[in-house]
DNA sequence: CTAGTTGCAAAGAGTTTGCATGGCG
DNA sequence: CGCCATGCAAACTCTTTGCAACTAG
């Protein structure tokens, strides 16, 4: 894996959006001074998806594909919390989690798939500002 | 709306799968020896969803636009459980429903919109199965 | 009769891919 | 120099739309 300047942008993007949910758009817009290619974009994402790197995910109403930057901070085995009105995207605390998963374990007799399940709402920062 | 031929079909087939995702081509296909245009199913799905008769979401993985008949059960204010192998997809039990919003509202401050949640997992009865 | 529906084909949005060029090591 | 990555444009997938023909009421 060569590192170019692209890459390095794109990296660069990553690690400064760790909590967010992005498409291939937001980092063409993000870097378009730059002047980096779509194709570029979508390979680089295809293949750190591909490392284990992203998690992509979709969001409703959207046709396009998002992604979550994975870092060091494993994602692995959590839940995660998504703001519908900023995008912030966190990982639910552990003994709620196991508290949701034994709740609806009981309740439905469904295991949950943490790595696949996305709750959405309000986050408490868009909470705090509208007030 | 005139009662044609093809939207008949069509809400027969919703009737048939109403606790199942599905997408336009899954019509498409089911329907294929009636001979329906692509466009009549988009445009039938689409007028249902401004209808409030189905709820429109997405698949991981997968670009395509999902539906799911609401019909006369009120989804709304509804946790949906949506199984990852089988596409059945059923409403969280609501005092599990609160449970939970009450517990991510407590452990992060995340205000949960339950119509935009979806729980992925696997269900009651893939589990069975595949004992 | 006339307004809503259909089918077709073309246009869109978002993503992927083939191929020649160019830059990293 | 060899290989990988890039840029461009074409291809692809899924969905939407314009328009003329059709059909339910």
């Amino acid at each position: 894996m060569y590192k170019t300047k692209q890459r390095e942008l794109i990296m660069n993007y990553l690690n400064k959006h760790q909590d967010k949910l992005f498409c291939a758009e937001d980092i063409s817009l993000a870097l378009k001074n730059q002047n980096i290619s779509p194709s570029a974009v979508y390979r680089n994402l295809a293949e750190l998806k591909n490392m284990g790197k992203l998690r992509q995910t979709t969001q409703r109403g959207s046709r396009k594909i998002f992604y979550q930057f994975l870092d060091n901070n494993n994602c692995k085995g959590h839940i995660h919390l998504s703001c519908i009105n900023c995008g912030h995207t966190s990982h639910l605390d552990d003994s709620a989690a196991k508290l949701i998963t034994q709740k609806v374990k009981l309740a439905e007799n469904f295991d949950i798939d943490k790595d696949d399940t996305v709750i959405y709402g309000i986050c408490n920062n868009c909470k705090e500002k509208t007030k």
